[in-house]
DNA sequence: CGCAATACCGACCTTTAAAGTAGGCAAACT
DNA sequence: AGTTTGCCTACTTTAAAGGTCGGTATTGCG
């Protein structure tokens, strides 16, 4: 399951993207997507650190992105905001090898899906995600429940 | 990350497998896999309860698949013990509808990723699995680690 | 200059889930 | 009768998710 750090953290990524390379203060971002900013505040610096996006303090400060947003991949963000993306401890980046590797039956199914969530996110670029909600699927109000 | 609940469910379903239809029981199971016993009695009946392997209480009984390995999907396996593979709420079996379904950038690409999820583990069965051990790829010493 | 807005940082808190343990009952065999 | 087995319920422990709080440093504005 990918947690809210890193669904925020993607959602951030494309707020800014919307705001070009205006600075974009964390405070509006929040309010528009309604999550908390103290929370925000925690997620962003580590993009900041990456020089995936560049803060400046003070009034009329904010946030935006350093490049295009077609030069970000899915997998760099999440990999920064979610850790590993292995599905299973054997796999992570860090990891000792696994004793039971030899004998291990699951271990290429493991390994096969790792490639396949690595392919799958570095194939698709922030420019991507902005083309999709470009078109405007209408909401479709319901009853309140969990937030991506 | 796939937790050790739906990992050891693999191994057992493969473990049972390679005893063909005798009954095997869990004690055996669990000494040879190096899990605790008392660990896998509480995996183990959700898999006999729908039916994928049954069990015979008392002196030489223990358990056994009820289908050929060709016919269980890991994806089956996987979704009885993990619970869903949903890589977020927002997609998860029961979800009450996302209320920014509609605005959200991101639900195409988690939705991509669930969908790939599962044709990936449909696509196995546990014959697969029982061949790419078969080979015998040797097992490389090292230190200790996480098992799978 | 002082004030307000902003990013950034560290410590703390609460809740939930994972992972495993303990003990006992129910069936089935010897 | 006694032992082996599956199965069930309750409990514990540990770690992570998800967030809050307060403070500091920087910057523009009046």
């Amino acid at each position: 399951m990918i947690s809210t750090r890193g669904r925020y953290a993607l959602r951030v990524m494309c707020d800014l993207a919307r705001h070009g390379n205006e600075y974009t203060p964390l405070k509006d971002v929040a309010e528009r997507e309604g999550v908390s900013l103290k929370y925000l505040e925690r997620i962003v610096p580590v993009l900041a650190k990456h020089r995936l996006i560049e803060g400046v303090q003070g009034r009329g400060g904010g946030c935006r992105l350093t490049r295009e947003p077609s030069e970000y991949t899915l997998g760099e963000i999440l990999r920064l905001t979610e850790g590993d993306l292995a599905p299973v401890a054997c796999l992570a980046d860090g990891a000792p090898e696994c004793p039971r590797s030899g004998e291990c039956p699951t271990l290429h199914i493991w390994s096969g899906y790792y490639k396949l969530t690595l392919d799958y996110f570095d194939g698709i670029t922030l420019a991507d995600l902005l083309r999709d909600t470009a078109g405007g699927v209408k909401a479709r109000g319901k009853a309140g429940g969990s937030p991506c």
